[in-house]
This record gives structure tokens, sequence and C-alpha cells, in this order.
DNA sequence: TTATATTTGTACCGATTGGTATATAAATAC
DNA sequence: GTATTTATATACCAATCGGTACAAATATAA
């Protein structure tokens, strides 16, 4: 019990080394991983034995990082938030609705065309259908499109209150619309719509933009 | 060898009986219900087992009179075509474009949430992620979005020469732009979204019909 | 009746599903 | 050094997947 404090001198708590063996993978690298098998095949059609596969690691240690699979799906979600699909929060900030929403949806269309990543929204097409062991999934993803449509809503109510948004304009309801074409764009690209193909229809739902 | 015609002396082939013991289901009922299965559950995550009770007939009788689970998609997929689906076809009779778009779209948001059917579209949702095994149905529902996609152009171009659509209007692009916001249609419903929404979607869509 | 044709129900097939028990390996603590 | 802690790899679990073998049942044909 002599007073050793070799470890803790360091002080930050991310440099003290943990007791037992080290992982031998990076979190972030798996995550990373399993987001894009689940983002090309849906929850339910990627089997443990292929994120096994993909992430480079076997089954006990994947439970034991990421819990299961349905644990795993949400944390491959948030790295999907936090990450490639971050455009969606960012571009709330420009400063007027209809830049919002052209910039958003211009976006979107590199986005799910990127040859990079797999084709369409992850949050869109993962799990639209399923069984009823997956229901839980379906619905956390209903969720997700939901208050991407409450927070572009207010996003709208925002711009109404600073006059670049016409007041009789129904906020909910043209956030309803696009996420329509969103989702649309979605399909389409998952279906083989090219980047060019999604821009044309950005132009031509942007055409009505109220005024 | 001996002629023997008593078979088909009451010559409506229709009529004549069958060797054997006789089904003991109706094939039309039968695959009205494995339609419904796979409109609400997708391809992949409807199970022959639920097809079995669903359909009340037994798995190898479904495998006698429907081929297998692949083959029983494609007639129900049919059977979908050719019933609720029908108005899809059915619309494009209307007079000019504008009213062929307008009554399509009406109709596919009274359509995706009807209350006796399972909401959004079967040939949008059934396949749209799945797993390597399912790629040939998958691919097969993409070429009927695409036939789909065509047949609307083909029609704006008779709508170009009669004159009730202008002539520098891209009707495939157009058409792709009906597509999407169908597809996206289709997701809201099988999201949630109620008939009052999607009309209100709708008509936001066609405000910016070209003329 | 007997023979033939077809459908039905049960009970099964190998493969795959998500998930885990267990023993070994690799690190720190003392 | 030994003890302790954590991660690894193998090998397995029951349940479910799509699909089928086989025998009993039900019809027509002769």
């Amino acid at each position: 019990m002599a007073i050793k404090e070799k470890t803790s001198v360091p002080s930050a708590k991310t440099l003290a080394k943990p007791r037992g063996r080290p992982l031998a993978f990076d979190q972030k690298m798996a995550l990373e991983a399993a987001m894009n098998v689940f983002w090309s095949r849906g929850y339910e059609s990627t089997s443990m034995a292929e994120l096994t596969e993909v992430m480079g690691i076997n089954k006990p240690s994947i439970y034991a990082a990421f819990g299961n699979k349905e644990e795993l799906f949400r944390q491959a979600l948030a790295h999907y938030v936090a990450g490639p699909a971050a455009f969606v929060t960012e571009v709330k900030k420009q400063s007027t609705a209809r830049q919002v929403v052209e910039s958003f949806l211009q976006q979107a269309a590199a986005f799910f065309t990127n040859k990079n990543t797999p084709n369409g929204c992850l949050i869109v097409q993962a799990a639209l259908t399923c069984g009823q062991s997956s229901s839980v999934i379906q619905q956390e993803l209903i969720v997700y499109r939901k208050r991407f449509e409450d927070s572009f809503a207010e996003r709208f109510e925002v711009a109404k209150a600073q006059g670049d948004l016409p007041l009789q304009v129904n906020s909910q309801q043209l956030a309803k619309y696009i996420a329509t074409i969103h989702q649309g764009m979605s399909v389409q690209a998952s279906s083989g719509a090219t980047h060019e193909e999604l821009k044309a229809i950005v132009e031509m739902a942007l055409r009505n933009w109220p005024s």
C-alpha cells in the first residue's frame, strides 16, 4: 500500500492506463464500419456475422464493447448523425429559410450519391419495413425523422419572425414537404439516380418557394 | 390410346374437373393475403411461417401452388399492380398532363393512408434494403419504379404534342420529380402521416406546375 | 371395386439467426 | 515473481430461416 502515483501523476484520466488486456481495435473505426453496413443493408438484413467480418472483431468482443445488435445500431446511428449527416444540423445556420432549404437539399443530393458511402439515407432506409422483433428500431427511426421535421419547422418560425418567410406559411407543412422531397430523393439515390438527376429534382422542388 | 373426349365435351376448359384431390383454398384470396403481408412487412421480413398462417395454407401447398417465396412475391406483386394499384395506370387516361399528375398524386395520398390496407407503397418499401439473397427482388422493384417513370414521361411527351404541356419541359425530369414526391409520400405514410397531411404535400408539390 | 392423380398435414432437413460459456492471452497491481 | 483484471478466440446454444420427404386423404377414371 505504498504511495505510488506513477499512473495518477499524468492526472489526465484519459491517459490512465486501464487494468486488463488492452482493446485490439479502435472503437470509432469499428463503429464507422458497422455504420456503413447498416447504411447499405438496413438494420434487420445486417447479420452479426457480416458485422464481425467488416469490423474485424469477433462476436464476443462486439457484445462486450457495444452491448447487443440493437445497441450497436443505436451507436452507429449516433455516429451517422454526428458524422456524415452533420450537415443536416449545420445547415440551419444559414441566414434565410430559403437558403437553409436550398443548401440542405443540394447537400443531400451530393451526400446521397457520394461514391465513398452507401447511397441514400440511413435514417430513411434502415428499417422502413421489418419483422416484429425490429419494431423498436423502426419506431426510433420514425421519431428521428419526426424530430428532423420539427427542427426545420422551428427554423421556419424563426424565419417568419425575422421577416424572410411570409407569415401565412404553415411551417409544419413546409417542413413536411421538404422532408418528403428528402425521403423521395433517398429512395431515388438507392435506386441508382445520379447526382445530376437529384440536382434537377431539387431545382424543381424549390421552384415554388413561397413568396 | 382410345379416343376419349369425355372431359373435352364440356369444352369450356375451366369447367373440366381436374383429376385429383381438389384445392382446399381460393388462389386469389390466398394471393391477396400474401400481398398484404409483403406489403406491410416487406419481402425479406415476411417469413414463410407468417404466410402460412395468414394464407390459411400449409407450406407444401404454398410451394405446390406458387413455386417458392420469390415466385409467390412476384405473383403477389402482379396482383398488387392489377388490383389496388391499378389507378396508377388508369390515371394516364386523364385528358391533360396536369390532370394526370394531380389525379395521380391525390389518389396516391388516399391510397397510402387507406385504413383497409397497409400504409405506403409495396413497390417502394418491400425491398429498399435487403441481404444479398434478396437482391434479385430488390432489382426487380427498382425496374418497376423505373418503368413507372418512363410511362409517365411518355405520357408527358404526348401532352407536349397535344399542346397541354410546354415544349421546353424535360419529360424524363418531370416524371422523376413526380416519382420522387410519390416515393417520399410513401415513406411519410408508412411513418404515420395522415391523408390530410399528404394532401397538403401534393398541393405544395403541384404549385410549381410548368406553364 | 381398383387404379391413378393430386392435395393435404406432419415432421423433418441443413443453414443461418442473435447471443453466450469457457478457456486462454495480455495487460497492470502488488 | 503472483494475483487480478480485461479482451480474445473457439466452439457452442436454442430458435428460426426457406424448403421438402412422405404418407394419409380425396377426388376422377375405368
